[in-house]
DNA sequence: CGTCTATATTGACAGATATCGATGCGTTGT
DNA sequence: ACAACGCATCGATATCTGTCAATATAGACG
């Protein structure tokens, strides 16, 4: 685990707030929020996330990653890290490879918040 | 008009992508969204968006936006320009006031792109 | 014309971020 | 035990971003 368990990551934060169309966001829900989607605002993130979602049995190693960015193996690890610290993909090390699974979830609500649908 | 007719704002340009989830976006279908992505990724400028969406006609004047902040008028303005640019908010001048709208279709796309909802 | 008022622009600065090379740390295989 | 490999971390650096004070612009109103 990367935090603490009493340390909610900013994905855990974002289902209970009502779509943005509907209410003005709180100061405090806009700085829970703001990380979240801050770390899907990169061009390498937004692709790594699509690379690993659409990847075969919803899951993606480091290595099939690094080779799709002309970008150097610490650059991933680093978006990497980024991502799963925000709670959008799962981490799981299998042997001498680490395979890193979106959490839809997650992805949704952050969608739902902006798109204003409600489920 | 900020920009010349022939240049898209990233807004124009997010509709036609499939939802993250379903295939690997490209190099240049990830720049192209990331910037629009990055313009409501911050705590200030959600909470300008959701003022703007949630205030009474749908619009509000900038006088009322600076008044929900601690910070200054420059500040505020700033953050407006760079929602505008992206085609997330209108602009309209009417007399000494300046009127802000949310294009609200913008913002459903960019949920629909990141929840993976088909409308 | 001059002045007030609302908003935008400019210039400066501190802090955040993306990137890299070098290095560390487990795990596998010899 | 050791070498090779996959991935993470560290330290440095260049660029980007949020913020402010100062100033510009443009409309309204006397």
């Amino acid at each position: 685990m990367s935090k603490s368990v009493l340390e909610l990551t900013p994905v855990q934060t974002v289902a209970c707030c009502s779509p943005l169309t509907q209410e003005p966001l709180t100061l405090e829900a806009a700085e829970r929020i703001a990380p979240l989607v801050k770390a899907i605002a990169d061009p390498v993130r937004l692709r790594l996330l699509s690379l690993v979602a659409s990847h075969e049995g919803g899951e993606a190693c480091v290595c099939d990653l690094n080779d799709a960015f002309d970008l150097s193996q610490p650059t991933i690890s680093h978006h990497l890290k980024v991502l799963h610290d925000v709670g959008l993909l799962d981490r799981e090390k299998r042997g001498v490879w680490v395979y890193y699974r979106l959490n839809a979830a997650a992805l949704v609500d952050v969608g739902s918040l902006l798109g204003g649908v409600t489920r």
